[in-house]
DNA sequence: GGATATTAGTTGTTTTTGTAACTAACAAGG
DNA sequence: CCTTGTTAGTTACAAAAACAACTAATATCC
């Protein structure tokens, strides 16, 4: 009973991560919102073209859970952008790979370092065995692939 | 250099965050979403009034962090659904004490057994240990009082 | 006391998102 | 083949969020 009583917003598990996700979001996102112009997806996609290489809208879509339609617009401004590029599957001619032009992989390659130095400054506070078990918890609430 | 060249997505911490927050909080929203037609923000409102008790607009966003016109809205369907009652502060006219209708009290009720049911069942997949660390990080993270 | 700045809360407008319906290409069964 | 079903990706429309400008009340300081 009073276990029920002091649970509060603050302790509410759904409620802490969409405080520390926007929190932690916003300090990053100056860096490819003011530098590149780019929404959140389209960073995500650049980031996952740049890491893996290849990939179909499709791909980058299972891998990192972001809705089709959400893909697609920014594949479409990435393209806009000249920083990726698409090319028809001849086997199977509804899907297309996209890849990084060098302009989407400098791009990439400066974000991906400013991200990993944003990363290890969150760190920072915290020991790495704390930071390993949230890295565990957090992708498995995600339902990510571990 | 190898550490940096395997820095993926999934690595990062505001995506990892993001993810999680974004698939908690969708199995929780069908809770007042269907049942009483609200917004993330309302339910988030309904709890801080209920948690609390009297608290003006401003006090919510503060501690919740939310912005000001965010609040606003919620507070405007919370008024037309007659979850919450609006009084003047006679010293101070600008501000508006909130209230919870004994309707909204029986909803925050409700809701809060069904929070905290939820709460439970996605810590279950951890350890007591593991779900203490998170939170602390997690609080931290979101820059909201420990 | 009166001009100026602040504060609580609201409203209007523009961006982004979510959802559903769509096109085009392929697959499978008869 | 040719109907039916599925898949990759796009588009259109509705819901929600972000941002800026606003009103009304109060505080400040000369």
């Amino acid at each position: 009973m009073t276990e029920k009583d002091d649970f509060t917003l603050q302790d509410f598990l759904p409620f802490l991560l969409n405080r520390a996700a926007e929190e932690s979001s916003l300090g990053f996102q100056r860096h490819y919102k003011d530098r590149y112009g780019m929404l959140r997806t389209e960073w995500r996609v650049l980031f996952h073209l740049g890491n893996y290489g290849q990939m179909t809208a499709k791909e980058i879509g299972e891998r990192a859970k972001i809705h089709k339609t959400k893909i697609s617009r920014a594949v479409a401004k990435l393209a806009e952008k000249r920083f990726v590029t698409r090319t028809r599957d001849e086997n199977d001619r509804r899907a297309e790979h996209l890849t990084l032009t060098p302009a989407g992989q400098a791009a990439y390659r400066e974000l991906r370092e400013v991200a990993q130095e944003f990363d290890a400054r969150l760190c920072r506070q915290f020991t790495t065995g704390e930071v390993a078990i949230l890295r565990y918890m957090l992708r498995k609430l995600a339902g990510l692939e571990p």
